[in-house]
DNA sequence: GGTGAAACGAATCTTTC
DNA sequence: GAAAGATTCGTTTCACC
């Protein structure tokens, strides 16, 4: 099943973090609105080194991105569902294909090619289980590839954090 | 940030979005560092509203925090492992405490109440198979409260976002 | 590697209309 | 909603350890 996926493109830099760069990672994973001035302070540190540790890791990828983290639940979007799935057809035509269609799905917040019994797995951000029927039915059902699907529903979310570094 | 120590509306403040509020939470996703007279720019609105939108909605807990998205493979945690549980005991005092012991683990990024067969979802990240041993050994392990256990690797991110405004 | 200070433009935030 | 002002931040540069 892995051809797939494309193995990763490495066009960024390599880049060896230290201590310091692992508490910087640490922090803005918590608030990336934390000023450079607040980091070098609590660093022991002086803002130009922070300001440079910052930009580097940046640069090499390390940082993908800073985003605004929005509860589901407030914009109408309360339920979540994994949806599994195996497919007819692995070969990379008919796995790209399906992989090209499921990405553009904007209630699908996770593809990941998973080990088992399934292929993938989903996580589906929707309003309610009408909207995820719809889901089911116009989006996923137009696909042509797929051979099992079984759904599973969140009912709590117990843990849920960006953070990686640690 | 100022207002995490506001005075007024602590409790469950609803709030109902318009179509501007909306397209901020969408520019704001994907670039949390997006400035307020650029998001002005591309919604024909002065810095003012947009900055009072921006405020009411973490207020309101629409916007929930900042974050920098740190890539796990750049940080020696490239491994990615759905641990999916159930539990010999669903009391409220015994899953309580399974709670509060899953949640202090760091490598567990997500927990997950669902339905089906097994009672959580775990998604844990971690460097190598070696150290999922070893959190499996020596922490999972330690709970005494789990009747069955499954590991499903992940074996590539087709999609991996945190949007989930659209 | 790092400090500390200084400076400019641009950003945030408050106030007032 | 707009406008303007005060304040703070990001960013670069410098001499120096």
């Amino acid at each position: 099943m892995n051809n797939l996926t494309n193995t990763k493109k490495d066009n960024a830099s390599d880049i060896t973090l230290d201590e310091k760069d692992i508490a910087i990672l640490q922090l803005l994973e918590e608030d990336a609105k934390m000023t450079i001035r607040d980091l070098a302070a609590r660093l022991n540190l002086s803002a130009t080194p922070v300001y440079e540790r910052i930009r580097k890791m940046e640069q090499a990828g390390v940082i993908r991105q800073y985003a605004a983290i929005v509860d589901p639940s407030k914009i109408d979007k309360a339920l979540t569902v994994l949806c599994y799935i195996s497919l007819k057809e692995h070969g990379k035509k008919a796995g790209g294909k399906f992989i090209k269609e499921i990405t553009s799905f904007p209630e699908v917040m996770e593809c990941l090619n998973i080990s088992g019994q399934f292929d993938f797995m989903l996580k589906v951000q929707v309003k309610d289980m009408y909207a995820y029927h719809e889901f089911n039915v116009n989006k996923l059902g137009e696909l042509d590839n797929i051979r099992h699907m079984e759904s599973v529903f969140v009912m709590s979310v117990i843990k849920a954090t960006h953070r990686v570094v640690y």
